[in-house]
RNA sequence: GGGCCCGUGGUCUAGGGGUAUGAUACCUCCCUGACACGGAGGUGAUCACGAGUUCGAAUCUCGUCGGGCCCA
């Protein structure tokens, strides 16, 4: 015990003394030496933004409790953390800071700005976590943007190149003509503005008959492969599977049906083109349609366009529009309001065109994915749905080369004679194309190359994790793969989740992890998903900086995977406030336990425990069970719950406040005297022992019994506790136990079944209901707590309860602070008023089914008092011939006293007994 | 538009066939040998709406409306 001068109030600004401690201590190191069962945990590589968000933390919360909560249950626990380096945001931020433009230094100059500036941000971001007390073991950090990674990622392209799985194929993309690059949908950004919607006359190639159609992009129609109405279009029904002349153009195209055509807008026809929009795109992949080519790489059109080749896409507009209006096949012109997708950063108008690319082939993996996705198990279950919905809708399969730098490198060469696709030797990896060479010479006998200079999507980075963590492609990975746990929110399933087990499926025929745990999303106070862009966020180091990192983590905690949690700092405070009540309460036990020796309680000292004791006692391995259950299930919110719930009003209010008049009476003999008058008839023998065991002459006195108890109840609540707030729980174990270690290398506490005892419950629960009460008469009558009572005499005539009582005399007489206290079998003089008739729908419903409403509308209509006549003088009541009990309700009385005495008369609801208090 | 999820006191939330849990806010009382940054009590919900199943629905089924995440 360390007695050290405690402070008044706990500070939560030491939390960095402990994280600095368990760094030291290298407490969360996985030491892999299979001693103990390995529980490894498949963390998410966040992408160094620079600053975590409230989303990182639940994520992390999560994964810090199963890591903590695991370690604690003997495993050895392997708990890395990644960082998701390459992207196009980094590729901005420093194009912004040094103010230039990608293409204005060498690939090589502009990569190591990259790394520069990912590297400062890795630096803050890893400092943001541990200030959140997260226990994660940076000794197995890994970072993408490093060779080593590069190396995993370039080799895991071989094999599946190897596989059949990756290929080169043509794909439309979105492109910045102005750029002259492809770029994401991630980077389109969106803008409304008003053009012309152009209806155009297209003539039936076979008879005279002409259909109206209506675009934006006349401009297009040298592009234009088909003509698509609804199928359940009245209009066109005789038009299906015929054929159409484009106007200018002379070209006969096909007219299909498709339930995506829109037929409110304009006149339910629509051109399909090379590539008007997204749509078209999907059309013509499902009815296989031509490719014409009409824009180039800089926004010019191109020869098929005829006699409009070389002007700009506007100029094209313009000049086809008038040519239209003369050759009579424009009919009107309206103002219509769109959606342009725009470069989001130079706000040109984004064209869609067709582009080498590199793809994963998907479409060949479905089935594999599915089956592996039902062989996990995903808390919550549905999210599984979403994953499985999602892989049986894949329209095409996963394009993987993007025209970027600050990304992992696609390792090919093609040669320059042959065009024959040439790649590295697996230890020749990582390469960057544009920098090496082949080592060997072309097959054709040309040793000249062209390298490949797209990179690779990120997702091919980071699908790749628990692969990397396990140490692969060492060939002993298989000892620490498949991870354990992937932790992750559900907005990324179609992406990480759904990538992750396609890959490590495909690379190693097995799954990446045997448990899902998705989270739901932090909400601001707008009721959507805390984000930048919604100018909505609340920094984490703001709330840590007023309350501590303790107290949101357990605004976090109180949430269960899949579900939403909406941001609030009265919860942080809330969970503050806890902390603190935990504190006073650890502070007054200290005061008392500072002397008092474990080593000296003998094995057994369970007959020396007094009823609230063996009460508390049995409601702590209660809670020990409910909490170890609610962690194994991830439900955090009702472990957080419980054991506040526990500490703050089974502990504190009512078991604290029910032996402090033991604490200060030092004396080994607080035997009850008023246990002399039971009768030898109402004795069971379950009372002889409980009688015997008050009378013992037991090893420790009523005092060291509390202590003892209120020793038990904090350190093992501690433990429970320390996964939540590990900082404030080592703080108060460094106090209680001065051997240096922390609590979290103490192993978890162990339900010792035999405390639980319902008969004990059973008595400490009349005991804190009769203290209840009278505290809660005092505090009506406007006194003090600590007022004295004159008088206080207890009647019941319920057996059990007279037994339960006798042995809590000196508990309610000393919290109370009673002067004299009797317990009587029987009944004060009092007048006893039934005034309310409760029907139990539980026993009524079952047994009388249909005949249940008459019952409930009797026992309703008829006065209270009547019925409680009837059923004393008769034992039931006949309703039609339904024989009603008592078992059937439940009453509720009022009492009054008839003696005239004065004095003050209590009837607690829930217990068969009456209270008489003379001030 | 599609997939999945969710609508419970003013706000947040537990429960998921027998009349609703807890918190917060608000009101009243009490400075009680750790905590007034505490304690005791109170007001406040026809469980989004409509229909169905059932003796009985917040709970199960269907529909409507509203919200969220992801995708088009």
């Amino acid at each position: 015990m360390n007695t050290d001068k405690i402070p008044r109030d706990y500070d939560h600004k030491k939390e960095r003394y402990w994280q600095d401690k368990w760094q030291d201590k290298l407490l969360y190191k996985f030491t892999g030496d299979g001693n103990r069962p390995k529980y490894i945990i498949d963390t998410p590589p966040p992408y160094p933004t620079g600053s975590i968000h409230m989303g990182h933390v639940l994520n992390w919360l999560y994964m810090d409790l199963i890591a903590r909560f695991r370690r604690m249950r003997g495993y050895d626990v392997l708990f890395p953390q990644g960082w998701d380096c390459h992207g196009l945001p980094t590729e901005v931020k420093v194009e912004e800071t040094h103010n230039i433009k990608k293409n204005d230094v060498s690939r090589e100059e502009f990569r190591k700005m990259c790394i520069e500036l990912t590297q400062e941000n890795i630096k803050t971001m890893k400092t943001q976590m541990q200030i959140l007390g997260f226990s994660q073991d940076w000794s197995r950090e890994y970072v993408t943007m490093t060779p080593e990674y590069q190396r995993k990622t370039q080799l895991s392209f071989l094999k599946m190149y190897d596989q059949g799985l990756i290929y080169r194929a043509v794909h439309p993309v979105n492109w910045c003509p102005r750029c002259e690059t492809a770029i994401a949908f991630a980077e389109v950004e969106y803008h409304e503005n008003e053009t012309f919607l152009n209806y155009l006359e297209f003539p039936e190639a076979e008879g005279d008959g002409k259909v109206l159609i209506a675009t934006t992009r006349p401009e297009l129609l040298s592009a234009c492969v088909a003509v698509t109405v609804h199928p359940e279009d009245e209009r066109y029904q005789s038009l299906a599977s015929k054929y159409l002349e484009v106007p200018i153009y002379n070209r006969r195209v096909k007219v299909v049906t498709d339930e995506d055509v829109d037929p409110e807008f304009g006149t339910g026809a629509v051109m399909i083109c090379t590539f008007g929009d997204k749509t078209d795109v999907s059309w013509v992949n499902r009815y296989d349609l031509d490719i014409i080519e009409a824009i180039d790489d800089k926004g010019i059109m191109k020869d098929v366009s005829g006699k409009y080749a070389g002007c700009t896409i506007q100029e094209c507009k313009e000049a086809i529009i008038e040519d239209l209006k003369e050759e009579g096949f424009l009919q009107k012109q309206e103002g219509v309001d769109q959606n342009v997708g725009l470069c989001w950063r130079c706000k040109t108008p984004i064209e869609i065109l067709v582009k080498k690319q590199w793809f994963v082939a998907v479409k060949k993996l479905v089935d594999q994915i599915q089956e592996t996705a039902n062989e996990m198990k995903w808390i919550p279950e549905h999210m599984k749905t979403r994953l499985l919905n999602w892989t049986g809708s894949m329209d095409w399969d996963w394009c993987i080369s993007r025209q970027r730098i600050f990304a992992t490198p696609i390792p090919v060469w093609y040669c320059q004679e042959c065009g024959k696709v040439h790649l590295p030797s697996p230890e020749d990896l990582p390469v960057d194309p544009t920098q090496n060479q082949p080592k060997e010479k072309c097959e054709c006998g040309s040793g000249d190359f062209i390298a490949e200079v797209d990179v690779l999507d990120t997702w091919m980075d980071s699908s790749i994790t628990p692969l990397v963590i396990a140490g692969w492609p060492s060939p002993d990975f298989s000892d620490l793969y498949p991870s354990s746990l992937r932790q992750q929110g559900h907005d990324i399933i179609r992406t990480w989740a759904f990538y992750t087990i396609l890959r490590c499926k495909a690379l190693t025929g097995e799954g990446p992890f045997d448990e899902v745990v998705v989270n739901g999303m932090v909400f601001g106070d707008d009721g959507h998903k805390m984000s930048k862009s919604r100018g909505n966020v609340i920094a984490p180091e703001e709330v840590i900086e007023e309350y501590g990192a303790d107290a949101l983590r357990l605004w976090a905690a109180n949430s269960v995977p899949g579900s939403d949690v909406p941001f609030a700092w009265k919860d942080v405070k809330y969970g503050y406030k806890f902390l603190r009540k935990f504190w006073n309460a650890f502070r007054f036990i200290n005061m008392h336990i500072a002397d008092f020796k474990m080593e000296t309680v003998p094995e057994d000292i369970r007959d020396d425990l007094k009823p609230l004791d063996r009460w508390v006692l049995s409601k702590l391995n209660r809670l020990v069970d409910e909490v170890t259950d609610a962690m194994y299930n991830y439900n955090f919110a009702q472990a957080r719950n419980s054991i506040q719930a526990f500490i703050w009003h089974v502990f504190c209010d009512e078991y604290i406040e029910a032996v402090k008049y033991r604490l200060y009476t030092d004396s080994k003999d607080v035997i009850s005297k008023d246990s002399e008058d039971i009768t030898s008839e109402d004795i069971t023998s379950k009372d002889l022992e409980d009688v015997y065991s008050e009378n013992s002459k037991g090893k420790l006195s009523s005092k060291e019994a509390a202590i003892y108890t209120l020793k038990t109840v904090i350190s093992t609540s501690l433990k429970l506790l320390s996964p939540l707030t590990p900082h404030f729980t080592d703080e108060i174990s460094s106090y209680l136990d001065d051997n240096g270690d922390s609590i979290h290398q103490t192993p978890w506490p162990e339900v010792q079944r035999s405390f639980i005892d319902e008969g004990a419950e059973d008595v400490g629960e009349v005991g804190v209901k009769i203290i209840g009460d009278i505290r809660r008469f005092k505090s009506a009558s406007g006194m003090p707590l600590n007022t004295q009572l004159k008088s206080t005499t207890v009647y019941t005539e319920d057996k059990e309860v007279y037994h339960q009582l006798n042995r809590l005399v000196n508990d309610i007489k000393g919290t109370m602070r009673i002067d004299h206290f009797q317990l009587e079998r029987g009944q004060p003089e009092v007048q006893e008023k039934v005034v309310e008739i409760i029907p139990q729908m539980a026993r009524i419903g079952p047994d009388f089914r249909a005949d249940a409403p008459k019952i409930v509308k009797y026992l309703e209509s008829t006065p209270p008092q009547k019925i409680a006549e009837t059923l004393q003088s008769k034992g039931e009541i006949l309703i039609d011939g339904l024989r009603i009990t008592e078992d059937y309700i439940k009453t509720k009385k009022e009492i009054v006293t008839i003696t005239g005495e004065k004095v003050e008369i209590l009837h607690p609801e829930e217990l068969d007994l009456v209270v008489e208090i003379v001030i």
